[in-house]
DNA sequence: CTTATTCTGGACCGAACGGTCTTAAAAGTT
DNA sequence: AACTTTTAAGACCGTTCGGTCCAGAATAAG
């Protein structure tokens, strides 16, 4: 005998990812998700606790949406290599907009990390997602012949780790694009 | 028949880039300067303006006193190669605590580039000082045959900066420290 | 020592903050 | 259709925000 719910929480918390990751934690006001998730004040709180809550919640999703393509991406039979390349040159040639915002887990290891453990914990986790998948990729293509036998896989994949969030953050400023690009091909020799 | 300032505004401004560089923009409340600045907030205000101007003067300090040194160490005379390794090694070898706290740079990149032109302006300045230092840096080391020629140096520099970014941003983590060292030496293998 | 000047500390400002609560409407059950 | 339950909207809470103002202390010049 309960009244159903008027709006898809779903679609509500998607809308707090975009908020969030566009302007940050501490920039996003109680007032801007109110009316970016276009529903009451309360109804936030009883459905997601808290600004903080919500804000895990929103990079829990961030998470789930991102994670099963990159993994799909970099698992797919065949050779390897063109598809790290093509990851890494996706991260570098995004268009302006997408630069700007850059990638949600960099924006939150920047900000909240340092003084937040429960989001360091997740943008960790992030972190070794992105490396495991990367390391077995190379593993794969060490063992099909792609890759010299002499490079270090979890440690390339590290660089690659490391590599773009570099460019997540360069892709913020105006010549970010240039920049960018010519680190990834540089980077990527490194596969050769 | 002026009084004589009681405060050191060089050291207050320099008190102001420790909380900001710290805790970031908007996590870094008037109270909070007061208090850190040890002086009056009317003084502050008399002094600096704003809190926008106060950070964007910090951001200034930020460069007047890491610049020289960045610029100094690659342009010794000798091999560059190994000044250039050391940098990139001093990068990811940082304590926990100067892990933690980052880049300056990076912090603002992330925090208010993509929504505050002067801060992004800066930001970005402060990129071409470094890729243009590291540029030269790379152009001698060919002059020098430290360098196969086959290299782009522009390119090779833009790679650097990217990745020195990446370092400060996955240093923020618990595990960051093995990660951006092997990032590191990974990326350094690209100089030989 | 007096006077003119300027800096200091803190009270104070309206606005915005994150979060709670009340009220009334809407929907499922009977 | 009546009743119960849960929702939604927004008024409202105390607190903190960035920023201003003012009274008084401190200083240099006369």
């Amino acid at each position: 005998m309960a009244r159903t719910k008027e709006f898809d929480p779903d679609a509500a918390l998607q809308a707090a990812l975009e908020l969030f990751w566009r302007r940050g934690y501490e920039a996003t006001s109680m007032a801007d998700l109110v009316e970016g998730l276009g529903i009451a004040r309360a109804s936030i709180y009883a459905t997601f606790g808290s600004k903080h809550e919500l804000y895990l919640r929103a990079l829990e999703r961030y998470n789930e949406q991102h994670d099963p393509g990159l993994l799909a991406e970099l698992s797919q039979p065949g050779p390897v290599l063109p598809a790290v390349r093509a990851l890494v040159r996706r991260y570098a040639g995004m268009g302006d907009d997408d630069r700007k915002r850059g990638c949600f887990i960099t924006n939150t290891a920047v900000e909240l990390a340092p003084h937040d453990e429960a989001a360091a914990r997740r943008v960790e986790v992030s972190y070794d997602h992105l490396e495991t998948a990367l390391t077995a990729a190379l593993l794969r293509a060490e063992a099909q012949g792609e890759l010299p036998a002499v490079r270090e896989p979890r440690a390339l994949a590290r660089m690659l780790v490391v590599l773009l969030q570099g460019i997540r953050v360069v892709g913020k400023t105006a010549e970010g694009g240039p920049r960018v690009r010519d680190a990834a091909e540089q980077a990527l020799t490194l596969l050769d």
